[in-house]
DNA sequence: ATTATAGTTGAATGTATATTCAATTGTCAA
DNA sequence: TTGACAATTGAATATACATTCAACTATAAT
C-alpha cells in the first residue's frame, strides 16, 4: 500500500496505526444502525417521552399532557419510536395506549445519566 | 387540577396516570444533556471516529484516512467530541493525537449493538 | 346515520448541524 | 527566518428533521 492510495494530504501516516485500524472496523452498515438508533434517544422530546413511558403505560393524550405539547408532535415521535421498534402499543376503543418495547432502552438511560453524572 | 388546566383539547385523560407520571419525571434539564449525549453518538462519522478510537489511539490524520473523509471534517468532529468530554488528545509536535477520554463510550456502544442484534 | 373526538398523516416551515472551502495557527526542518 | 505541513477555525452551503397546521380516519355515543 502505497502513500498515494491514502485520501489524505499528509507525510506523517501512521500506516501500520491505519492498516490495523481499518481492519478492526466491523461493517460500515452497523455504524449507520448504531447511528440511527442513538439518534432516537438524542432528541429532547423522545428522551421525555420514554422516560413517562418507563414510569406508565399511556394515551397519547396522557403523554401530551405529561409534555405539555401538542398531541401532533407526540404522535409524530410515537410513530417514529414505533417504527424503531422502541415502543409499542395496543388500541382500546379511540384511544391508543404506548409502552415501552425495549429493555435495551432502559439500560441505555441509566448510562447515559451516568455518564452525566447525575442521579435522578 | 380541572380539565382545562390540561394543555390537550380531549376528555379521557386520566389524570391520575398523568399526575404520577409528572411527578416521576426528572429536572428537565436531566433530558437536555441527555439528548445531547446521545446525540453525540447519533451520527455515522462520530460513531466511526469513536469506534476507531477504541481500536488505537490516532492523529487526526490517521483517522481521516481510516474514515476516508477529509481532515477537516475530522478535526470538527474531534472538536465536538473533545467539548464533551468523549475524547481527549495530546499534541506531540505538529500532530495531535486523539484517544477515548470515557469507559461509557464502550458500554453504550455494546448496548447498542446488543439492541441492534448484531454481533460484531 | 350523525356528531364528536382520539389519533394519524402529509405538507410546509423553521431550525440545527454535517461537510466543504479558504484562511489561519503552530511547529518542525533546512 | 523561511518554507512546509498538521491541525484548527469560521463562514457558507446543503441536508436532515422537529413542530405546526390542516385535513383525514376510525371509533363511540346519541
Amino acid at each position: 500500500m502505497s502513500k498515494n492510495e491514502f485520501i489524505c494530504d499528509c507525510n506523517i501516516i501512521h500506516e501500520d496505526v491505519v492498516k490495523d485500524t481499518i481492519k478492526k472496523m466491523p461493517d460500515m452498515d452497523l455504524f449507520n444502525k448504531l447511528a440511527e438508533f442513538f439518534k432516537i434517544l438524542g432528541d429532547t422530546t423522545r428522551a421525555k417521552i420514554l422516560y413517562a413511558l418507563d414510569q406508565n403505560e399511556m394515551c397519547v393524550c396522557d403523554i401530551a399532557n405529561v409534555l405539555g405539547m401538542s398531541k401532533s408532535s407526540i404522535s409524530h415521535q410515537l410513530g417514529t419510536l414505533r417504527r424503531m421498534a422502541i415502543v409499542k402499543c395496543r388500541k382500546v376503543g379511540k384511544e391508543v395506549y404506548y409502552m415501552l418495547d425495549d429493555d435495551h432502552v432502559k439500560g441505555l438511560f441509566e448510562l447515559g445519566i451516568e455518564h452525566i453524572g447525575h442521579g435522578i
